[in-house]
DNA sequence: TTCTATACTTACCGAATGGAGAGTGTCGAT
DNA sequence: ATCGACACTCTCCATTCGGTAAGTATAGAA
C-alpha cells in the first residue's frame, strides 16, 4: 500500500522474528500445514480487512463494508468469521438495539498485518515492471 | 516455510527497499492495481511454484510437477504461463526432440518470493496459535 | 511397427466462489 | 402505523476453478 497501516512496532517484531527463524526444520506435515494456513489467510478480503482494520482500529459492521469497498455482505461476513475464528480480529458485540457489533485486530492480527508489508510494498515497488512485463509478453504472443 | 528458499541476497534487497518506501502517496488508483496484483500473486500454486523455483533455481517441466505436489498438468501450465506474463519467471524452450523447457525465476520474481517469506514465517511461527484460536472459537461455537 | 518420452492443449464436468437481492427482529422516531 | 437503522442470514444464479482424460507432434529405441 502507500498507505502503510501497519505500526512500526508490528514491523520491528515481524523483523525480529524473521531473524532469529532456525536455518532447518524441515518437516512435510508442518510445510503441509504452513501452506494451507497462508492459502486461507492470503485472500483477498482477508487482506483487505486486515489493512482497514489497521488502518482504523476499531470498525463497525457497517463501517468496514465502507472501509473495504466492493466488498459485498455476504463476502464480509463469511471474512470476519473466518478471521475470528483463526483468532486474527476480536468481535465486540455490544446488547443494544439497534444492534452494535465491534471489530478490532488482535496481536495475532497484527503481526500477519506486518509480514503482508513486505508483499504489499513488492507490488506497489514492482507494478510498473510487472505491466511492463505483461505488455511485452502480449506482444509477443500478437507476433505468433 | 522451515526450509527457507530465498537467498540472503534477495532478503536483504526487500528490507532495503522496505526501508526505502516514502510515507505517503495515497492514490486510490494505485491502491486498486496494487491490489489486484496481490491477489494475481498471491495464489497457492504460484506461490508453491515460487518456492519451487527459488529452491532448485532450473527446473523443467515434469520436474516442476514432481516438485509442487499436488499440481495438475493443467494447473501448471496455466501457472507457469501466468507468471511468465508477469515477468516472475523465464522459459527456456531447447528446439530439441523430445521437447525441453526450463523455468527459472527472474529477478522479479526473486523479489517476489523474497517478500513472501515475511508472511511464511509468520504462517510458520503462529501455526499453533492459530489453531488453538480456532479450536476455542469451535468449542464456544458448541456451547450455544 | 509399435512404444516411449516430453510438453503441452483441448473438451468436459462437478465443485466452489461470490454477487444480488430479499427477509429478520427490535426499537425509537415520525 | 409505518419507517429506518443495524447486523446479519438465506436463497438464487452466473462465473470461475480445477481435475480427469484424451489428443498432438516427433524421434529414437525395441
Amino acid at each position: 500500500m502507500a498507505r502503510l497501516p501497519f505500526s512500526p512496532e508490528a514491523i520491528a517484531r515481524a523483523e525480529a522474528a524473521r531473524a532469529s527463524t532456525p536455518p532447518a526444520a524441515i518437516d512435510p506435515r508442518v510445510e503441509a500445514l504452513v501452506n494451507q494456513l497462508i492459502g486461507r489467510v492470503a485472500d483477498k478480503w482477508t487482506m483487505l480487512v486486515l489493512e482497514a482494520l489497521a488502518e482504523h482500529g476499531l470498525l463497525r459492521f457497517t463501517a468496514l463494508a465502507r472501509a473495504v469497498p466492493g466488498v459485498s455482505q455476504k463476502m464480509l461476513t463469511q471474512t470476519l468469521r473466518q478471521m475470528e475464528r483463526d483468532g486474527l480480529i476480536t468481535r465486540i458485540v455490544h446488547p443494544v438495539v439497534p444492534p452494535k457489533v465491534e471489530y478490532r485486530l488482535t496481536k495475532l492480527g497484527e503481526g500477519l498485518g506486518a509480514a503482508f508489508c513486505g508483499v504489499w510494498i513488492w507490488a506497489e515497488e514492482n507494478l510498473v515492471e510487472v505491466e511492463e512485463a505483461r505488455r511485452a509478453f502480449d506482444e509477443r504472443a500478437a507476433d505468433v
